[in-house]
DNA sequence: CATCATTTAGTTGTCCACAATTTAATTGTG
DNA sequence: CACAATTAAATTGTGGACAACTAAATGATG
């Protein structure tokens, strides 16, 4: 059995977390050209994504199915109501809450983001297959990554 | 064979893309408390990682390892040369180019590093092995990416 | 050699991620 | 019930990614 000399370490450490950087860099690049002609950016789309699937829901709970915080939420959320797809409004029965609602044209705006999915796979030259088991070894780093962050805070 | 009901490809998309997303950001995690100490950012730590593996870089070639723009590296480059970790030069022979040179300090900062490393695959929880092929099918994915962008752009 | 095209950094503006703090509402406990 | 602790959003500040543009230097071509 061979070991790695330690300098050889900051090589190797660069290449993991280096490729899902640039891979996760490279998706934008593909949605940032497709997403264009419906006004969104990458972000948004997500946002328009989970509230296709789900509904009109708190701004908490779109930041549970996003990882996002409200610092990251509150001023793309604004954006998207300037861009009329989406209506923010104080939750009567719990005033803290802030329930974000699609509008007419939100909905409607599904039907035209309907190709993009299929574009994307495209994209990516991989069978579903392939997809599939890359998404569930990336699921399984970010858990272990996650479990890591909490223990050293 | 099924077909997979139009309806669900929004949701099929979300989550290569997303996994990714949120894999990437959990190594952004990770390193944020790890170089903490050695007052660095996760693209700062690239940057360096870069620069004590090829020493000296003119902006441009910096760019190229790390698919960065000068619109990108110019302000960080400033950042970390205020920190004392890099000096920026004019190039006498093209005078369009920009020198990047590790400081003493910069040099020394490499010693304080080399723990990095090992503990971000400890806490990937992956073996070699396995962060090796999940790497290479990331390059795969993100070169299929970047062929993608080119033709509809 | 004079001019035009290309190359290299830098700047500006927009958007996103995240930490830290603030404000207001709600919940839990004595 | 009063008051402390918790929760939800928003805000502020820092740093990064990227597009579009500018300025200056170099290279290529007629």
């Amino acid at each position: 059995m061979t070991t790695t000399p330690t300098s050889d370490w900051l090589r190797l450490d660069q290449q993991i977390c280096f490729a899902l950087n640039a891979a996760s860099r490279a998706f934008g690049g593909v949605y940032r050209v497709l997403l264009k002609d419906l006004g969104l950016t990458y972000p948004q789309y997500l946002v328009m994504l989970v509230l296709w699937e789900h509904g009109d829901l708190p701004v908490k709970k779109l930041g549970e199915h996003l990882r996002l915080d409200s610092g990251t939420l509150s001023p793309l959320l604004k954006r998207l109501e300037t861009a009329g797809l989406v209506r923010r409004e104080r939750s009567a029965r719990d005033e803290r809450s802030v329930e974000v609602r699609l509008t007419e044209d939100g909905v409607a705006l599904r039907e035209r983001a309907l190709e993009v999915p299929r574009r994307i796979i495209a994209a990516t030259d991989f069978d579903l297959d392939e997809i599939q088991e890359l998404r569930t070894r990336l699921d399984r780093l970010t858990a272990a990554l996650d479990a890591a962050t909490e223990d050293t805070h």
